[in-house]
Parts: structure tokens; C-alpha cells; sequence
RNA sequence: GCGCCCGUAGCUCAGCUGGAUAGAGCAAUUGACUUCUAAUCAAUAGGCCAGAGGUUCGAAUCCUCUCGGGCGUACCA
């Protein structure tokens, strides 16, 4: 596309060189595009209607002038003007057979396509950060996707990508979390939980009678425990239930990143006492403060409470800083849409301890409402029942699972029905776009034992065999791979891809039921076999990174 | 009250840095397997893009207002 837009653009000066227009009063930006329906052509481009009053020409007039221009172009094949003015542009076979060329080429280490390097960055993709004091909840696990597949496609894309878990294991949560958990564990002896006995704003879920039987049989018998006793326990083996469900999620971290620890070897207090000498922080009514309104922010915030207890919001400024000061350019960090509110205030934060506040990315993924059959079902931890994340896996399976939360732009909301999704799961897309995967291994396969098999060092003359509708199509298609990941990285939209994804299934789908590979010409055999082998890899490519299983069979 | 996000086919959603007749999946109707996997393909039907103004050659897309839905507005975490 890029060479295209050049095209053209020597078009406009040879034409106002041989004086066929004027010079322009003005140079407006347009655009070269695949077009919104492929029988207009290969490419469009409005660049007569928006350069219309550069020249002060009708565009009709100049759109002439420029299809005559470029219609002496090697490569192309046909221009029109249609419409109020666009220019679609038809290429030779012999263009896309370049193009499919390149992606052959690379089909083992794709990467190299659409990897780029002018500027890669040191960046801190940190998510999900669910509190450890109870398994993650199902909305917890669409914002694990995404944040998941956001990083995956930064890395992608060319920078260097750390994966950070934060834990909040401190502050007033964790203590009630302690408190149930002592509570449960005298419980567990007679067998006997009642909610009664649990604090207030306790955590009431099935999974602390679990864990505190656990503990009970760890003992061997009762034994007498303090608060911090339970608190470490109940935290340590919440974390393994949570680390498992990420793992059966697919995801990974690089870093596990303690709350509690900025707290103990004093990193906190001594950060909050350099920020206070530098008056970024102020005292009042007891209080300490930090000054954010004037950054964006409503009003400014605690950072210190009255009774001395430090807010969550200090940990977090700390926590921040700290980031920056091991070294990266970007931090992103995947949200929950109701912690929207808390945005200014981090910004303002980063800023006030001496970073650009751009240096701070955020991205919200918007809640999900889980149903069973049109009822809404319970999420808090605080209630005595919630679906746990792994409740659904089990149901829909990973690779739906994921599919589901990436098929969506992250700032919708989003509805997600048990029994719908188990119900359709034989119609998921998910199993549409790996049918496709899989169609195509079983054919290279079979090709093989009709000895078949793409040439070690092919050329473009190899593709030119290649002119049917749904073949040149196909090329189309593997040529947007590289702008696709770029878009979906720089715009940190995961669904960009998976809808991607579907797309290229389509096309090989259509492909494969219009044409036969196996029992045509040997040269025709080749061919189409070159061509599925870049449909396979960019398939495998992008299904990799959103973290969905590519079949060999299905 | 104020702030942010969302409102597109019966359902779930794409499209939003303005472009041609607004797309896909599911659901509905119909057709295609002695053929490299029918978990597929093809066709039909389905819409005042919440509503009203404005900007322009051109608006689902940008601006203003209204109405609906979600979320936020703590010396909570």
C-alpha cells in the first residue's frame, strides 16, 4: 500500500510538471486502501475527491487525469474512476505473486515481516493484579486475555515486553482475609462453618473451608496460630489458585510483584518522606496528600491517613515510580473499566514524581455480566457463591474461552451466557478458524504421500500459476498480516486480530471448497501448495499469539 | 448532581483518525458430500446505525443536546 500511495504520488507531480494540472494551492492528505468490496478493485484511493481543492478541479476531472497516469505503471493492470471520484486500481497476478514470494520466504520466522525495530521500547505490560484474597472471579479473566494478548503483541511488534502480577497483599483486605481464614480453621474441626461467626466484610466463598481444612490436616490436629500465621497461609495457597487458573488460561508471568514488599524493607516510607520533602506532598487535617488536582485530577488525594494507615493509592505511587526506575519506557496497565476513575489520579501521580504522564498507558477492559440462561450470576467474593473462572474453563474449554473475551473490543460490555456459550460450542468461531488450521495439515499430508511437496528453493515463476479469484484473494489477505499486528499493537486492540484471523479462515475455507491441490498439474499442485503453506504459518502465526490452540486434527 | 464508556439485523458483536449499496456469526428458510476433513461452502430473508440538530461535496463515524444502559465520583481496597 505504501508503494502505491508513492505511485500516485509521483502521478500528481508529473502531471503538474507537464502542466496537465496546476500547482496545488494546498496538499491535503489522502489515502490508499484496499477497497470495502473487493470487486472495485485491489486498491482505492480518494486522492482526486480530497485533493479536489487543492487544484481547484472537479474530482471527477483529476481522478482522469490520474488513472491515465497510472494506468503506464508495470504493475497495474487496470484504473477506473468510479463514484464521485475514487480510482480503483487493479493489479497484475504478477504483484501478488511477489508478495506471496516474501511471505513464503519467511513462513518459518514470520516475525521478520511485520516486526519493527526503528524504536523498540523497554515496556511493563502488568494485569490481571487480582487481590489474593480469593480465587479470580470470571471478569478478572477477560482482562487476563487481553492484557495477555496485548503483550504478546508488543513483543510482536518488536519491543521488549516484562509481564508483571501485582499482588495487593497489604492493607485492611488482607486482615479480613486473615480473620476469616483463623475463624474457618477452628470451624474446620467440628466440620462446622457457620457465616455468623465470620467478621464482617469476611470472605464467605467455599474456597477458605477448603483451604482451612487444608491447614488443619497440614497440622495434624489443631493447633494454636496468630493472625499473621493465617494471613501468610491464606495468601500463599490463594496464589497457587490463582497461578493455576492463569496457567489454565495459557498465561504466563514474568514477575510477581509483592505490595507487602515495598512495605518491608521501607522503600515506601522512604520514598513518601522524599516526596514530602519536595513538596509534592502536604500536610492536612492530620492527613497526608498529594496534590493531583492541578494535574488533571478532581481533587487531590490521601496518600497517608490521619490514623497513620497508608492508602492503597500510596503503595501505588511507589510502586510506579519504582517501575520507571527499573528502567522501562512505557508501562501499560490492563483495568478493570470500573477503576476508570482512577486514572487522573495515577497520571498525575507519575507525573508528580517526575515522569511524563504519557509514559503511563491504560487500558480498560470493561466488565462482564456472566448469565445462565438470562440470569445474572453473583462475582463478589464476598458472597457465599461466585463462579470461579475455572467453573467456566472446564464448561467452555480454553481455547473458546479465550476466543470469546478476544472476539470483542475490549470496551464494550459484555454479556456472557454459560449456558449459550456450551450450547454453541460446536458453532463457536474458535472451531471454525482451527477447522481451517487443521484442513490444512491433514492436506499437506496427503500431499505427501501423492509426493507433493513445495520446492526448497521456488521462485516467483513457481506462483504463476496462481490467477484464480479465491487464490489472488487468499494473497490479499496474508498482505494485511503485517499491518494488522501493527494496527492492533500500536492501538492495543487484541479483537483486531482475531477478526483478522476469521477473515484469512474464510478465504482458505472458500478456497479449499471452489479448488482441488492434489489432483490438478503438477505446476498448479505446487503452486496452491506454496500458497497454503503461507495461509498455515500466518494462521499458526496469529492464533499463537492469541494464545488459541492451533490442531494438527479435528 | 458531575465525570467516563456503551447504544448498529431477533440474539452476540465488527465497522468509529469521515468516503461508494452499513458487515460477520448465531437463530430462520433453501441448496451442495461415491470428491484433499460438510466443525465446510452457496443462496434467501432480516436495518430510520437510540432520537434530534449541526459541520461537509459526503456522517454509523466528528460536534451539541435529549433519552436509555453500565461504571466511577472515600482519610475503601
Amino acid at each position: 500500500m505504501a508503494q502505491l500511495k508513492q505511485l500516485v504520488a509521483e502521478s500528481f507531480e508529473a502531471l503538474i510538471k507537464e502542466e496537465k494540472l496546476p500547482s496545488p494551492q494546498s496538499e491535503t492528505e489522502y489515502t490508499v486502501t484496499p477497497p470495502v468490496k473487493e470487486e472495485f478493485g485491489d486498491f482505492t484511493t480518494n486522492a482526486a475527491m480530497v485533493r479536489a481543492k487543492d487544484f481547484r478541479l472537479p474530482p471527477r476531472k483529476i481522478a482522469e487525469l490520474l488513472a491515465e497516469k497510472l494506468q503506464s505503471d508495470p504493475l497495474i493492470k487496470s484504473v477506473e474512476v468510479a463514484g464521485p471520484g475514487f480510482l480503483n486500481i487493479k493489479m497484475l497476478d504478477t504483484y501478488w505473486h511477489e508478495i506471496l514470494a516474501e511471505i513464503v520466504e519467511n513462513k518459518e520466522n514470520l516475525t521478520a515481516l511485520y516486526t519493527h525495530t526503528d524504536k523498540p521500547l523497554k515496556i511493563l505490560v502488568e494485569f490481571v493484579s487480582a487481590n489474593p484474597t480469593g480465587p479470580m472471579h470470571f471478569g478478572h479473566g477477560r482482562g487476563a486475555v487481553v492484557g495477555d494478548v496485548i503483550a504478546n503483541l508488543l513483543k510482536a511488534y518488536g519491543h521488549d515486553v516484562t509481564k508483571e502480577y501485582y499482588i495487593n497483599d497489604a492493607g485492611n483486605q488482607m486482615e479480613n482475609l486473615a480473620k476469616t481464614t483463623m475463624v474457618r480453621y477452628k470451624q474446620a474441626v467440628e466440620g462446622n462453618f457457620d457465616n455468623n461467626e465470620c467478621p464482617e466484610g469476611g470472605y464467605l466463598g467455599d474456597y477458605l473451608k477448603e483451604i482451612a481444612q487444608e491447614l488443619l490436616e497440614e497440622d495434624g490436629g489443631y493447633k494454636e496460630h496468630d493472625l499473621d500465621w493465617f494471613r501468610e497461609k491464606a495468601k500463599e495457597k490463594i496464589l497457587v489458585i490463582i497461578k493455576n487458573t492463569l496457567e489454565e488460561m495459557g498465561i504466563s508471568f514474568d514477575n510477581w510483584y509483592s505490595e507487602l514488599s515495598l512495605y518491608e524493607d521501607g522503600k515506601l516510607d522512604r520514598a513518601l518522606d522524599e516526596l514530602k520533602e519536595s513538596g509534592v506532598l502536604y500536610e492536612k487535617e492530620g492527613a497526608l496528600w498529594m496534590n493531583t488536582s492541578d494535574l488533571g485530577d478532581e481533587k487531590d488525594r490521601v496518600v497517608v491517613k490521619s490514623d497513620g494507615e497508608k492508602t492503597y493509592f500510596a503503595s501505588d505511587i511507589v510502586y510506579h515510580k519504582e517501575k520507571m526506575e527499573r528502567g522501562f519506557d512505557l508501562l501499560v496497565n490492563i483495568w478493570g473499566a470500573d477503576h476508570h476513575g482512577y486514572i487522573n489520579r495515577l497520571k498525575a501521580a507519575l507525573e508528580l514524581v517526575g515522569y511524563d504522564r504519557e509514559c503511563l498507558k491504560i487500558s480498560l477492559v470493561k466488565l462482564v455480566n456472566l448469565k445462565k440462561g438470562g440470569e445474572a450470576l453473583k462475582m463478589s467474593k464476598r458472597g457465599d457463591s461466585f463462579i470461579t473462572i475455572n467453573d467456566v474453563m472446564e464448561e467452555v474449554g480454553k481455547d473458546a474461552a479465550r476466543f470469546t473475551f478476544l472476539t470483542r473490543s475490549a470496551d464494550s460490555n459484555l454479556d456472557f451466557d454459560l449456558d449459550l456459550a456450551v450450547s454453541k460450542s460446536k458453532e463457536n468461531p474458535v472451531y471454525y478458524t482451527q477447522y481451517a488450521f487443521a484442513r490444512l495439515n491433514s492436506l499437506f499430508v496427503k500431499a505427501e504421500e501423492n509426493e507433493l511437496t513445495i520446492p526448497e528453493n521456488f521462485s516467483v515463476k513457481d506462483l504463476e500459476p496462481l490467477k484464480e479469484e479465491e487464490e489472488i484473494s487468499l494473497i490479499k489477505e496474508l498482505n494485511y498480516y503485517p499491518d494488522v499486528i501493527k494496527k492492533a499493537a500500536e492501538k492495543y486492540e487484541p479483537h483486531l486480530l482475531t477478526y483478522y484471523i476469521l477473515e484469512l479462515s474464510a478465504k482458505l475455507h472458500k478456497f479449499y471448497y471452489n479448488h482441488k491441490v492434489i489432483s490438478e498439474a503438477k505446476e498448479v499442485s505446487v503452486a496452491r501448495l506454496l500458497l497454503l503453506h503461507a495461509v498455515h504459518a500466518v494462521l499458526k502465526d496469529g492464533l499463537n499469539l492469541l494464545g488459541v490452540a492451533a490442531p494438527e486434527r479435528m
